[in-house]
RNA sequence: GCCCGGGUAGCCGAAUUGGUCCAGGCAGCGCGCUUAAAACGCGUGACCCCUCGGGGUGUGCGGGUUCGAAUCCCGUCCCGGGCACCA
């Protein structure tokens, strides 16, 4: 195409380009998108139903990746297919900003974070304008930005208020001449990764969130949904929450009872052991006063071993010298070890070797004797029905300084005290620069220095902050509210009403656990009264969770140097091309392997239907001209074809509809092929009719 | 180790709820067009047997349920992903 053509004037006829320049048609399509505000969200209307689209909010890394692609590419062609049915259609993107790489990338740069990040999520913002993306750009939103983390801590208030944070020792990395905590990542053979010192654990109190008060409502919420929600997106679900069915029994012991677990409810006789969490509430109870036992309890609680592996083999047992009742008079070793707790949670179990094979090793390797049952128990009790559920509570708080300050202030008279919430936010200090020693945070006196809010004496703040987990557990919200208003209302502004429970979420199959944490945050929010309207606590009526993208086989990753760049397929082929690639490459629920293949295949089908195109309709946008030209077939091949259209279209409806994009991409070219078919034929027949 | 997926032609994959396995694409091969090549178009396209009409075997492997299994069940092998202060 022309620059003059390119440049005219509104209104002004421009000849079609003979071939797809896919650069000029992206180029002034967009430009288009851009002045009409196109992907705006509409105000409400009656007449209008509402869809809110949701799909992920990537890390502000600095560059999308294919992943991204496809899953952006799918969410984009179903907001897009609900706009053409009409709806209301808010679908726009949030960003999740902080966290350890952005942290570390700072260092690296010797920057702040903050600037770090704004210029990662600038461009990867450019990316996706590029790639064609309908997202409503006014709507977007950074976890990092004030107004956003302002509301992450309200959230930490409020679940505080709720009862569902507490606070426990835990155990991280802590390298000693650094002064600062290490991530897993941090540590490379148990040293530190920036001055290669030993890494030793110490404990730390951290904020834990209860979960585990919502686990039976969430599973209740997979159920109602089975239908509604993907088949990946259930098992995802299903198998984060973890429910195990069995019996649980009362085992007696000197220094009182405890309720074993076992999900063998026909082979209680053949238990020789009872298995314990080391996080297990009663455990200190049971054990009594045995020094020996306790000391080890400690260094297993410690939690080196999460570093080597976790078969049955070598994960730490240790035979506590307590001894249990059985129903049956059987005396049972009570011993203490993390295996169970990633199978049942923080539990008791009954060790039964003829069961469970993981059981067997640990007998074998503590070598413990073959209890003799005896006469059964008086006081035994009849086993009775019982569930476990393997997903727990987990910590929130991080030692880092690029997070949402957690709204603590420490008062040398009140002790811990929350900062009211009228008093949010806490401000991060925008100008931080990690270094990696010691703690930025900490070292800040005008950010440390402030008044107890209970009794107004000189205090210091909290120099712990929310993990991005926390964030993340409400960014499913953020788009419902115009920006203009985040600042001073967020979770009970009207909008929430209007978009929530949202038509579709799109996301990652490695988006599970995030979903799940999510669903609960949703019932939480509702019983503490802002999202009441939920009345199921489900923000989602629908949800897809697609695959990865794969090459050869293996997830694409820097490490194994399988990456396909966005921006390279953007300048070869196009953003059409690449999406069109993606969505016909493999349905949402399979992983996409890449292949060039596919790509240079999609390529030649939007070439050959814009030469098509070209031929027979005036302008160059299809769906602007009159409909293509009467061709003299033989009216039988005529309604043939009107059957071909019909059909398709209800096809990609219906595939649209159940974000089948492969489907629909499929249906759509095989129309194309048959149209095609259809005019050479009636050429044919013309040509023999003449002859 | 535990949890979740997957294994269909030389390659990518259709067949999603049990109903004619392998649609479509790619590679290959043949033909057409061409001085030639590329591009393009048409055809062919699992394996074995064959009297050339057809017959048989084929969805990692072994069993099972069923009138009927890629699909459901049991066992087994292989591959991938997830279980952390990475997001």
């Amino acid at each position: 195409m022309s620059a003059a053509a390119e440049n005219g004037a509104p209104g002004e006829v421009a000849a079609p380009e003979p071939s797809y320049d896919a650069r000029a048609v992206e180029a002034r399509r967009q430009r288009d998108w851009r002045e009409r505000d196109a992907f705006a969200t509409p105000p409400p209307d009656p007449d209008r139903p509402d869809a809110y689209v949701k799909a992920v909010c990537p890390f502000t890394s600095g560059h999308i990746h294919v992943g991204h692609v496809r899953s952006y590419t799918i969410a984009d062609a179903y907001a897009r297919w609900r706009r053409m049915s009409g709806d209301a259609v808010l679908f726009s993107i949030g960003f999740d900003a902080f966290g350890l790489p952005a942290e570390l990338a700072a260092i690296a740069n010797k920057e702040s974070p903050a600037d770090w990040v704004q210029r990662s999520y600038e461009h990867m913002l450019r990316q996706f304008e590029r790639m064609g993306f309908s997202f409503d750009w006014e709507r977007v939103f950074v976890s990092s930005d004030e107004e956003q983390y302002r509301w992450s801590q309200w959230l930490f208030l409020a679940f505080l208020d709720a009862g569902l944070l507490y606070q426990e020792e835990a155990t991280v990395d802590w390298c000693d001449s650094c002064q600062t905590t290490l991530a897993s990542l941090q540590v490379e053979d148990g040293r530190c990764w920036r001055c290669n010192g030993p890494a030793r654990l110490i404990k730390r109190k951290q904020w834990f969130l209860r979960i585990s008060a919502y686990l039976e409502q969430n599973e209740r919420g997979i159920e109602d949904h089975a239908g509604k929600w993907d088949r990946p997106a259930l098992t995802a679900q299903r198998a984060i929450l973890g429910r195990v069915d069995g019996v649980e029994i009362d085992l007696h012991g000197a220094d009182g009872a405890l309720t074993c677990f076992t999900e063998h409810p026909d082979a209680i006789g053949q238990a020789r052991f009872v298995l314990v969490s080391p996080r297990h509430p009663e455990l200190e109870r049971l054990l009594g006063d045995r020094p020996g036992v306790l000391a080890e309890l400690e260094e297993v609680r410690q939690g080196g071993w999460q570093r080597g592996d976790r078969s049955a083999e070598s994960v730490p047992a240790i035979d506590s010298g307590v001894r249990l009742t059985a129903p049956n008079g059987a005396e049972l070793p009570l011993v203490i070890s993390p295996a169970v707790d990633g199978r049942y949670g923080p539990t008791a179990v009954l060790g039964i070797p003829a069961a469970d094979e993981s059981d067997g090793v640990i007998a074998r390797r503590l070598d413990l004797p073959r209890p003799e049952p005896t006469a059964p128990t008086s006081n035994g009790k009849a086993p009775r029905p019982a569930v476990r559920y393997r997903a727990g509570d987990f910590a929130i708080s991080r030692q880092r300084s690029w997070g949402a300050p957690i709204p603590i202030v420490h008062c040398d008279d009140c002790g811990e005290v929350p900062v009211r919430k009228e008093d949010l936010p806490v401000r991060l200090p925008r100008d931080l620069k990690p270094t990696g020693e010691g703690n930025p945070l900490a070292a800040r006196e005008d950010f440390m220095a402030t008044t107890c809010p209970r009794c107004g004496a000189d205090a210091r703040r909290e120099t712990d902050t929310l993990d991005c987990h926390f964030d993340d557990l409400w960014m499913w919200l953020p788009t419902c509210v115009p920006k203009a208003d985040r600042d001073r209302q967020m979770f009970d502004h009207p909008e929430c009403e209007r978009w929530l429970p949202g038509a579709m979420l799109i996301h990652g199959a490695d988006g599970g656990g995030y979903f799940f944490d999510q669903r609960i945050t949703a019932k939480a929010l509702r019983d503490i009264g802002p999202l009441a309207h939920l009345t199921d606590g489900e923000q989602f009526t629908g949800a897809v969770m697609h695959e990865m993208v794969t090459q050869d086989g293996r997830k694409m990753s820097k490490h194994l140097g399988n990456v396909v760049d966005p921006d390279d397929l953007m300048e070869r082929v196009g953003a059409d091309t690449t999406r069109l690639a993606v969505l016909h490459g493999a349905r949402p629920s399979r992983a996409l392997n890449w292949t060039e293949n596919a790509v240079q295949y999609c390529a030649k089908f939007l070439s050959d239907l814009w030469a098509y195109a070209a031929e027979r309709l005036p302008g160059p946008d299809p769906h602007e001209a009159a409909a293509a030209p009467d061709p003299d077939g033989a009216p039988q091949r005529r309604e043939r074809l009107e059957g071909w259209v019909a059909t398709a279209a209800a096809k990609v409806t219906e595939d649209l509809e159940r974000v089948e994009m492969q489907r629909a991409v499929k249906n759509a070219m095989r129309l194309f092929d048959r149209i095609e078919e259809f005019e050479t034929k009636s050429r044919r027949a013309n040509r023999g009719d003449l002859a």
